[in-house]
DNA sequence: CGGAATCCTATATGATACTG
DNA sequence: CAGTATCATATAGGATTCCG
């Protein structure tokens, strides 16, 4: 396995997009409305919220399901697929969760250290 | 865990960058001289490939070395926290290598069906 | 409520040429 | 060879507003 790739690459084309990893975590669970997304992740603006949504529509992770009532409900399932993802994004999670700490520390002492070559 | 959180978003920051994976990946052998990091990677420009590797180096992820010689040589290798990243990378690569054929049905499904209005 | 349209800004990427 | 500087462009993200 190559990740230099075209077929490795599209793994990190799909979710190099700041949100994209967030909504199909918040999926996991079942269908959800896009309003119980956005009170779940937080941050997310409804524009960005539907573009994401729409962009793994058409990668075929996520499927739309609306139905004709007033006030309009729509609901948002992870397809066959995009469970199949839920593995490698809860890796890369995991992985966060564990290691955060020491990423932060590195930037930390980037902060800190930024000139080695002073007059010292 | 949730992947909304603060920590989850790092990890999904840290590669979110289109060549940060792919360098990560080009490095799990050991020390690697930039050019051979362009050579096996292809099509990243020097500019991209430095921003690259500096933001590694800021989040701790890798390390720089730089002898006296001339011509001048540098190498860049993993730390071991850059390491621990590899496995989750290896997990999205092995999925893009699994699905990379059914995310691009879906795509092609899209583009040969954008209109399900049609007057038919 | 869902989501489309608009406007704006920041940033990532890329091509190129130059310096040490 | 390594790395920077400059310029240009594409795109993501965000805020807001309006429509069904």
């Amino acid at each position: 396995m190559f990740l230099a790739d075209c077929q490795a690459r599209l793994a990190f084309d799909l979710i190099s997009n700041t949100w994209t990893a967030v909504v199909v975590w918040s999926l996991r669970h079942g269908p959800r409305r896009p309003g119980d997304l956005r009170t779940e992740i937080g941050g997310i603006s409804p524009k960005v919220l539907t573009e994401t949504l729409r962009r793994l529509e058409s990668n075929g992770l996520v499927a739309r399901r609306s139905y004709a009532e007033a006030p309009p409900r729509v609901e948002y399932d992870l397809t066959d697929l995009g469970r199949t993802l839920l593995g490698p994004i809860g890796a890369l999670g995991e992985w966060a969760f564990d290691h955060a700490d020491e990423v932060l520390a590195a930037q930390d002492r980037r902060i800190r250290a930024p000139m080695p070559r002073s007059n010292g």
